[in-house]
DNA sequence: TTGAAAAACTAATAAGCGTTAGTTTTGTAA
DNA sequence: TTACAAAACTAACGCTTATTAGTTTTTCAA
């Protein structure tokens, strides 16, 4: 066999990732096998572990890079000079960007993190909680300027977060849908409701 | 040991099916054990065979369950004489009422009806895509009619669905928001926006 | 061309899996 | 009390798992 060949700008190991995160996203994280892995690269089990440490290793690296990802973010929208609904347009479209580009990734995050080990697992938990946190902050903050309705924040972040992350569904059903054009309908049904 | 005790009104295999989805939910379906599931009961795992046929059967049985509630409340609301945002409104209220009733079995079909083997995976994804064409269909009605904007109208189930799904993470948190006023403000959320 | 490092290979291990076979215990009705 | 059926038990099978050990091949710079 040869060796497994690194794609322009990426290590073994994150060759590695990649092809785990799309194995993960297929069959679920307990359910796939390092041989299968393997097999999807070109290579022998074993020889995965010159690059990687071991398969938990790859399921940390897929959750955290992801998770930085939309940490980094959040912060540079809300230090941002832009009024709330901006804000909350700029993360959904964020979300729904990071859906397209990373949807192996993403779906493996949003379904294995129970996966995780501890201590990763509490951290990830730890995380999560603290992105809601801002969020949840973000919209008591465009209540006050009266941007908003008096709403219950809680609601409106899980809603918000619920709903982007249900476009794994529109990603897997392969949609004529452009988009842009679901990202406006969505950006609309959220901020402005659907009835008449 | 002692004999699987069946609740009242529960046969020895709804007493393990139901501990079945308390165990998938919380450690997945491939993660689980046989092994486990039987310590949870209090007996040996071969024990479980009396009653079941396969570990894949008690999946089937969460997932199939659970569809026709979905299936049959849904029947029940399209017949009616109500107006669209009513219909909408029971079936937001369904969702949000099974999630409370039913979380395990919820929570265990929205994320391990992957693990299904055909002929039970392929059955499944077609009971579901038709369920999503009904709610379609409802929501193309509701424009017709003037009822509800000129949206998007694949968006809006997805948004719809994802926003019930994503309950689950309120049930998670052993929130201290009642049920009805998460369901009264998600309705509104969903139905009319949240910019002022 | 050589020599060292990287990375592939084969073989094997220990643990865990769902499940079956065969046996013993338990519950129940006659 | 007896007898039959239900349901528990122990032991084990065949398979898959992640991972390690040890060896060979490949790559690449000197």
């Amino acid at each position: 066999m040869s060796k497994i060949r690194p794609l322009k700008n990426g290590t073994k190991k994150e060759v590695i990732t990649r092809k785990a995160a799309a194995l993960f996203r297929k069959k679920g994280y307990s359910s796939s096998s390092m041989r299968e892995l393997a097999e999807q690269i070109g290579v022998e089990a074993p020889s995965l572990y010159n690059h990687i440490g071991s398969k938990a290793e790859l399921l940390n690296e897929i959750c955290f890079t992801l998770a930085q990802d939309y940490r980094e973010h959040l912060q540079l929208v809300l230090v941002s000079n832009k009024k709330v609904v901006e804000k909350l347009e700029e993360i959904i479209h964020f979300h729904i960007q990071l859906m397209i580009s990373s949807f192996d990734a993403v779906f493996v995050v949003n379904h294995e993190w129970k996966q995780l080990k501890d201590p990763y697992l509490t951290e990830f938990i730890a995380q999560r909680k603290n992105y809601e946190n801002q969020l949840l902050q973000l919209i008591e903050d465009g209540i006050q300027k009266k941007e908003l309705k008096k709403i219950n924040p809680y609601v409106a972040v899980l809603t918000i977060l619920s709903a982007v992350r249900g476009l794994e569904i529109w990603q897997r059903h392969k949609n004529n849908l452009p988009a842009a054009e679901l990202e406006y309908q969505m950006i609309q049904h959220l901020l402005t409701g659907i009835i008449k």
